[in-house]
DNA sequence: TCATCTCGCACGTTTGAACCGG
DNA sequence: ACCGGTTCAAACGTGCGAGATG
């Protein structure tokens, strides 16, 4: 986990915010609600979001490790009680890239992590059925820890090894089309291939932060965000065991590599053939010691036009194609991403970890730190939008800030625009309260569980 | 010494601005 | 002025490997 020590000396190597877990393997679900009545005690918004989240668990919670995966040893998800969902009852998911999900979890799924936040391949893709056409609803993703453990590769699989690290800040992904109609989220499948993964705990981007070395279960949550069953009307969370992953700097198990090599279209340049294959790499390294040689055995304008060029000329001619990348004139600080222009991409996390931003300061980080403004950038999505997009929630969403974070623009950016033209936007989201629910009654064994 | 993490690199893909013609 | 197609460069997403860290 990234964690600045120059920041943080006081603490060493592990966060105080809440008091450590439970003795034993895992966080029994019996000692939960006390463990989670630490989590921001000052701002636990719980009791407002009863009515409106009934089915969401906190991310923070654990689940059991479950079985059939290369993660060493586990225990089955209990059956739960029915759900309790106030969604339409055939409100259905299921996961479009199941096939692929499954080949990566026959081997134990790992995902890489870095501070600046790494996408998941393969991506999380669902489809859905069953819901209201006109109403809307907002989709949501997050991660929970798995199990109680910290993991460690073994040369051929996984083994738990220690406890696992105190969870890390809760967040909330929320997809960018957010909220829409009914009738969209069923046209055609829903992508979550924006998501990215993170160790920093400081993480300014709305990236889900997770540690290294853990294992986790995502979920994606239907919310009703209003329409003709009126606002606010339910929610319903799906898993896919298949979706289970390891978290990673570093990837453990070749065969992973070798799966994400071949199946993940940015990793092309590594395939056999590619020109950042192993092969090529090495020919490259040689041509480059190659070179080196040649310039210490001659003067540079020598070394240009001696016996030694022709090794040069692959690597020269690809320099000069393209030059040291240099921030574009209308590049500001942050410079803006690829955008949706149809919708707000947004984030929702406890205001806690948020510095201090309109709450209590948190021990993550420095508020100045996470608050400096950068220039606006000219992509920024609209305000009018960011206004829809509240109008859209349900007013009893009260006692949370929600971070617009739209097309790209920064967090921190949004935030000042939304104080400056706006009042706070808040969004009653965390926690929700704890509760587990088994698959409905009558769902095929073979479906997602429902949460 | 070892396991883990961070960073820079090179490559391929994606994206969006600029340009052009109808 | 508008629209649709094409081109191109920058931004972004990858895994790798060296070096740092604890």
């Amino acid at each position: 986990m990234y964690h600045p020590p120059e920041m943080f000396p006081q603490y060493g190597g592990s966060y105080p915010l809440r008091p450590p877990p439970p003795p034993g393997a895992g966080y029994p679900q019996s000692q939960a609600s006390q463990y989670e009545a630490f989590r921001y005690p000052d701002l636990d918004a719980a009791p407002k979001l009863d009515s409106f989240f009934p089915g969401l668990e906190p991310p923070g919670r654990l689940l059991p490790s479950a079985p059939g995966l290369s993660y060493g040893s586990g225990q089955p998800l209990p059956p739960g009680p029915s759900p309790t969902t106030r969604l339409p009852p055939g409100v259905r998911m299921s996961l479009e890239n199941g096939e692929l999900w499954k080949r990566f979890s026959g081997i134990g799924t790992e995902m890489i992590i870095t501070k600046a936040g790494r996408r998941m391949f393969p991506q999380l893709k669902v489809s859905i059925t069953g819901l209201d056409p006109e109403a809307k609803y907002l989709l949501l993703v997050d991660v929970v820890p798995v199990g109680g453990s910290r993991y460690k590769w073994h040369g051929k699989q996984w083994e738990a090894s220690g406890k696992a690290e105190l969870p890390p800040p809760d967040r909330v992904y929320i997809h960018p089309d957010s909220p829409a109609t009914g009738a969209h989220w069923m046209r055609q499948p829903v992508s979550f291939h924006r998501l990215k993964l993170t160790n920093n705990t400081l993480d300014p981007h709305g990236h889900l932060i997770v540690h290294s070395m853990h294992r986790y279960q995502p979920r994606v949550h239907v919310v009703g965000a209003g329409g003709r069953r009126g606002a606010g009307g339910g929610c319903a969370s799906f898993t896919f065991p298949e979706t289970q992953f390891l978290t990673v700097t570093a990837y453990q198990n070749p065969q992973i590599t070798q799966m994400k090599i071949e199946s993940n279209p940015f990793a092309k340049g590594f395939r056999e053939n590619g020109m950042n294959s192993k092969r090529e790499r090495e020919a490259r390294i040689k041509r480059k010691m190659k070179a080196n040689e040649c310039e210490a055995t001659m003067g540079e304008t020598e070394s240009k036009k001696g016996p030694c060029d022709s090794t040069l000329t692959e690597e020269t001619s690809l320099e000069q194609q393209q030059p040291p990348a240099l921030p574009h004139p209308s590049c500001s600080f942050y410079p803006p991403a690829g955008t949706n222009p149809n919708g707000a991409e947004a984030y929702v996390q406890h205001p806690a970890a948020f510095h201090g931003l309109r709450g209590t300061p948190s021990p993550y980080g420095s508020p100045s730190q996470e608050m400096a403004a950068p220039p606006s950038s000219p992509t920024t999505k609209s305000l009018p939008e960011q206004s829809d997009f509240r109008a859209m929630l349900p007013t009893s969403w009260n006692g949370l800030d929600i971070i617009p974070f739209l097309g790209g623009t920064e967090p921190s950016d949004a935030a000042t625009t939304a104080n400056s033209s706006f009042p706070p936007f808040k969004f009653s989201f965390y926690p929700p309260p704890p509760r587990v629910y088994g698959p409905p009654a009558g769902y095929p064994a073979s479906q997602p569980h429902m949460l």
